[in-house]
DNA sequence: GTGACTGCAAATAATTTGCATTACA
DNA sequence: TGTAATGCAAATTATTTGCAGTCAC
């Protein structure tokens, strides 16, 4: 689960500082439930942290993708953002129109690596998925 | 099929100049197996058109992608690349060690599709699926 | 001929790095 | 107290845009 304490206790177990600004960082991503850009959590995080700088929250943010709390996704203008990791392996489907992001684990391609590998002679080591779709609140606007 | 001829029947077809510059951006492409960055694909189409300006290989790429002819593809650096389309639906599999591409388009993803709509009540659109593996040349030489 | 296309250089945007200072453990 | 972490500003990298000249059709 990706909780707020879980986390803290995670970078302290590793050999990492829990400061201010990292609690802020995490605060914010915590508290949104969509993926957001780089930009996004700056502007989050310095709500309650005043004097945090932008360069912070890059380093942050690979901290916390290191420790596995979240995970890069991919933006529709080619940057990257971050959402929530919960999963050891978790996928993100994300709403086109609010960003609102779930992560789901129901994920099994096996059949089809084997089909995909038989076919081409590569071994497949990783993949990545991302869905986008509409989520419940923005079917009902529309 | 991602050949030289029906692409550029396809451009001449949209309301495109068959270009210099155009052709060796798209010749740079087809030559190579692999996916490409940008500024890959500027120095490969360079060798052929000497002055090839980065600004045209991004408006041309621009326009690839519109016709269907390239697809974008995410790279390990955050940054894009770009890889031949055949298919109208297909994803691709990336060899991470020499970035040789093949693109495949058996993705049935539709029983899991169903049931993650069930389970967190989105409309799925789309995907967005890329494998990375070994390609068969590189398992010979591992 | 003429409007789309181009190169170049300058502008923007995203991310990283260097370094003197601060603050967690 | 010692060292990792920070803010800030400058550096780097990736991409886009403006514009005068050029070329495909």
């Amino acid at each position: 689960m990706f909780d707020l304490k879980s986390v803290t206790q995670r970078l302290a177990a590793g050999q990492f500082k829990v400061t201010r600004q990292r609690q802020a960082v995490l605060s914010a991503i915590a508290a949104s439930h969509a993926r957001l850009s780089a930009a996004e959590v700056y502007t989050r995080a310095r709500r309650t942290c005043r004097d945090l700088g932008l360069a912070t929250v890059y380093r942050t943010l690979d901290i916390l993708i290191d420790i596995g709390a979240i995970r890069r996704v991919h933006l529709d203008d080619g940057c990257e953002g971050f959402a929530p990791a919960s999963a050891e392996h978790g996928h993100h489907l994300i709403c086109g129109h609010c960003h609102a992001t779930v992560e789901f684990e129901e994920c099994d391609l096996t059949a089809m690596l084997k089909r995909v590998e038989r076919s081409t002679g590569f071994k497949v080591e990783q993949h990545w998925l991302e869905l986008v779709g509409q989520c419940p609140a923005c079917q009902e606007k529309a």
